[in-house]
DNA sequence: TGTACATCAGTGAACGCGCGTTCACTGATGTAC
DNA sequence: TGTACATCAGTGAACGCGCGTTCACTGATGTAC
């Protein structure tokens, strides 16, 4: 690993090499210590080791920076979502796979929004649609956004659709700031896995 | 309503009189206007027609002033629930009752999250825990605080309480900042009574 | 009822800070000959 | 293979901004006599 690929603040070159991936990772890690109020471009900057206008080669202002973030923030949570979803059978009734697929997502959901809630909240903190916005920097290695991914899982079960979306959704933030926030690890999965639980039934 | 009682810009008297409310005043109207960080401690002594050193008089810094707003919000959603809770009567069945009051409590929540965006996530934006701080300041008119009202719609239903509580407060979020932000009024407010309804149904 | 005084809420000027953004520049790189 | 040149990514100094916070001060108010 050479110095312009770390985009570590030492450079032999007066090229960087590949600074905007290096300013988007810069801001995710500010936005994993501190949500997305945290992504500041001079702090990203330097953390490149680079001059603050060197940014405005990459990015038209810190709003297009931190689009940037926000979207690596959703392909991260999609990438946690497929990996739940990696661990299925394959096999079995119809009825029974439906379940087990929604019940990946959302464990896939939850433990992201646990394991990274800088990084959660700055998913869902962009300024435009989210839904509408299936751009492939949102997706994980499947090429799927999250809202995608939960669609599929939900698949035929449109109605209900805002529900699960809705419990899941809301535990996850009430675990990170809400009322739940002094919930500890092993309790708010157990919390997770309960609200799982009814949802499923509830469907 | 003289110039003091107002915190208006300008006034006669040297001592304004009620500078503590009229900051919290300015402040929430600023977290209504963006939400928690929008409460800025120098333009809430501006709209109060104060010089800003004056605000050191009544809190100790920023973070006091914010939490005062953000107690003031939740007071505000309290109201809003109780307001919700009066309009049912008081004779029936034991258990219709039980029901109504959880969709009051439910349609109350998401209302105030609709009709006040930026107070809803204020009063969700505490630095501490919020089920155990049972502050006056949090509460509504009935003394009871946000939480304190859910739990009691609640009543007996502890298993049941994270679904409840999580769906609500999720699809609250999503309407707002989440991926359904473009439903419009009614649509989010049809959406809303379904969600309500389930989860009346899963229990 | 009138006066001296202590209190303390609000003043206003100043501080250092980090931010986003701009601009004329410079020098490493890749290309055309 | 060697040289001239255009490109454009990164420099560094500067800008104005609004922020939170401090400090010695001032003057309206209420109280004690």
């Amino acid at each position: 690993m050479t110095a312009s690929e770390a985009g570590s603040p030492k450079r032999d070159t007066y090229r960087h090499g590949d600074l905007r991936r290096a300013l988007v990772e810069a801001g995710t890690d500010m936005a994993r210590e501190g949500g997305p109020g945290a992504v500041v471009l001079r702090e990203a900057t330097r953390r490149a080791g680079v001059a603050p206008s060197a940014a405005y080669r990459h990015f038209e202002d810190r709003r297009a920076l931190l689009d940037a973030v926000c979207s690596a923030a959703q392909a991260s949570l999609a990438v946690t979502i497929e990996a739940e979803l990696a661990g299925l059978s394959l096999y079995g009734e119809p009825a029974g796979l439906a379940r087990a697929r929604l019940r990946a997502v959302g464990t896939g959901y939850l433990r992201f929004a646990l394991e990274e809630p800088g990084l959660f909240r700055t998913a869902f903190s962009a300024s435009e649609n989210l839904r509408s916005a299936a751009s492939p920097a949102r997706a994980g290695e499947g090429g799927l956004t999250p809202f995608q991914l939960l669609e599929a899982a939900l698949d035929g079960l449109v109605e209900a659709e805002f529900l699960a979306w809705s419990a899941v959704h809301g535990l996850a933030l009430l675990l990170i700031d809400g009322a739940l926030r002094s919930l500890e690890g092993t309790t708010a999965h157990d919390v997770g896995q309960r609200v799982i639980d009814m949802v499923e039934r509830g469907l």
